[in-house]
RNA sequence: GGGGCCGUAGCUCAGUUGGUUAGAGCAUCGGACUUUUAAUCCGUUGGUCCUGGGUUCGAGUCCCAGCGGCCCCA
């Protein structure tokens, strides 16, 4: 305390005691001609092969394997010249015994400096302990990297959530599970990525910064580009600029990356996301149904999801076929309403407090299907057939103007996919960015004229079924998690005025 | 944007109707211990009670505003 004192470095608050007493060891180990920031350190085994070897142990021989392990140090109980310490690394942990006899007087001044959360090596042979727990007798210890930061209380780990997201390290660290879903997420990622590639989709990547921001009902971010003096934005979807590539004659594509909307923060939403679009030629929206399928069931394979299970209070089968409902049977079912009269609709949605006085019928019935049925849907269930006027990208039912072919699929009240047989008729894609729809705001409207992507349609795209997945939600679902910061490793949020 | 709940030590949490010097466990530091496992035992250090106002003889506690978080609704 006097040394810090002079040396200016006040130990004022548990925090800075805290720092001081591990730099004092940090001081100890450079004493000793150890770099306390380690180096390579090769041959380690991963944990979990080491344990399937100690398990195929006799528990009372003395001659086990000699293992080489590295991790970081989670817990530390000091019996006099014995110390124990559970070592975890990315596969899983095992205890390490350190005896002052064992190891010798020089390894045991390193075992003096040891904090939690230190990382270090040790050579030594696999056995098991008198209680029963298998240990790696250490003969010899690296020092690999010292931790100046207190860890989290080694039983509760990090609890507030705030805390949890802004420091992710510390949650991936000591948090339940908290790693698995993150590896879930990237095995999901995989799984995509296989079934389209089986399918014969290339993976493209279009531009993120656009002069203007198409394909969703979604306020972008703005920004600028100095050089060239222009507003760009970021991109809220991926949709136009993989249809230029059907046009290009690349008939199967798909892009797996980051959208960005410009709007709330919720459990279910984060202003950027993953967004995985294919679009397949020569299909329609029947096609991107057997896709939808087969991903969803190659991912949950992939994330260890059972077929059948619970989620935000909804029980779910995820064995195909998925079934098919049309939005306006779903609708007249969960409302009594007759879809087809939009007076009726109207009828039923002042019931829900919806706005209905100068807005389109169609903009009045979804706000009504959003309202009452979406909730009710514990799926998987492909909601087929949507009202057309809300759909501008989606092409028409043949015979029925006023029905899109459009689905979205639907488990435990959530849109999880949603997908279109795609308009490819130029001159009705032009007329319909040009019609901005009664009651809905810019902000929320996907009729935005894109010329560009209409002088491509007049190329001739050919006639093909294009789908949209929402990954992170995709992974809140097979891991059974709350709210989408969960599956997002680094989330959103306000700046805070102390750290 | 509206409503509800929350913010106390590095971490996890108590704190009664407003009442003496704000507590515990972990962590730290010192001591005992060669079979512990959230080790144990003895001792020890550590506080902007989120911030700023207000009410009061007296505020962690009540009121107002702000900041931050979680949830619900739009």
């Amino acid at each position: 305390m006097h040394e810090s004192q002079e040396s200016g470095a006040t130990a004022k608050g548990t925090a800075a005691q805290l720092e001081q007493a591990r730099r004092a060891k940090l001081d100890r180990l450079v004493s000793l001609g150890i770099d306390p920031w380690g180096k390579r350190f090769d041959g380690g085994l991963p944990m979990a092969e080491v344990r399937t070897r100690g398990d195929a142990l006799d528990k009372a021989a003395e001659d086990g394997p000699t293992v080489r392990v590295a991790g970081r140090i989670m817990l530390l109980r000091s019996a006099g010249s014995l110390v124990f310490i559970d070592l975890h690394d990315r596969t899983g942990r095992i205890q390490i015994m350190l005896g002052k006899k064992q190891v010798g007087p020089d390894a045991w001044k390193i075992v003096d400096c040891l904090d939690l959360g230190d990382i270090i090596g040790i050579d030594g042979r696999l056995g098991w302990s008198k209680t029963g727990e298998m240990t790696v007798f250490a003969s010899g210890i690296e020092f690999l990297t010292k931790s100046l930061e207190t860890p989290p209380d080694k039983y509760h780990g990090l609890v507030d959530a705030d805390l949890r997201q802004r420091m992710r390290y510390l949650d991936l660290i000591h948090g339940e599970g908290v790693r698995d879903r993150f590896v879930a997420r990237s095995r999901i990622v995989e799984a995509v990525r296989r079934v389209l590639a089986d399918r014969g989709y290339l993976e493209v990547e279009g531009p993120t910064l656009q002069e203007s921001a198409g394909g969703a009902a979604a306020r972008p971010f703005k920004t600028h580009h100095n050089a060239l003096d222009m507003p760009l934005v970021l991109r809220i979807a991926l949709e136009l600029h993989l249809k230029r590539l059907l046009v290009g004659g690349m008939e199967r594509v798909f892009e797996l990356g980051r959208v960005y909307r410009n709007e709330g923060v919720s459990p279910r939403h984060n202003p950027e996301f993953t967004m995985l679009e294919a679009y397949e030629a020569y299909g329609d929206y029947g096609t991107m149904m057997d896709l939808t399928e087969a991903i969803l069931v190659a991912t949950a394979q992939a994330a260890g999801t059972p077929t059948r299970f619970e989620w935000m209070g909804h029980t779910v089968d995820l064995t195909p076929p998925f079934r098919r409902a049309k939005y306006d049977d779903l609708l007249r079912e969960v409302t009594g309403c007759d879809p087809e009269d939009p007076a009726s609709v109207a009828a039923a949605a002042a019931q829900h407090g919806i706005e209905t006085a100068n807005r389109h019928p169609d903009v009045v019935k979804s706000d009504l299907f959003e309202a009452t049925v979406e909730k009710t849907l514990s799926g998987p269930v492909f909601v087929i057939d949507y009202p057309a006027a809300v759909c501008p990208l989606t092409k028409r039912k043949a015979g029925h103007p006023h029905v899109a072919e459009r689905f979205e699929l639907y488990v435990a009240g959530i849109e999880l996919a949603n997908a279109y047989t795609e308009l490819n008729d130029p001159d009705l894609q032009e007329e319909l960015f040009r019609t901005q729809l009664a009651g809905l705001a810019a902000d929320e409207s996907m009729a935005r004229m894109d010329t560009d992507f209409i002088k491509a349609l007049r190329h001739g795209m050919p006639p093909a079924g294009g789908l949209g997945i929402g990954i992170d939600r995709l992974v809140m679902f097979l891991t059974a998690a709350p709210s989408i910061r969960d599956v997002i490793l680094f989330p959103i949020h306000r700046p805070r005025a102390d750290a």
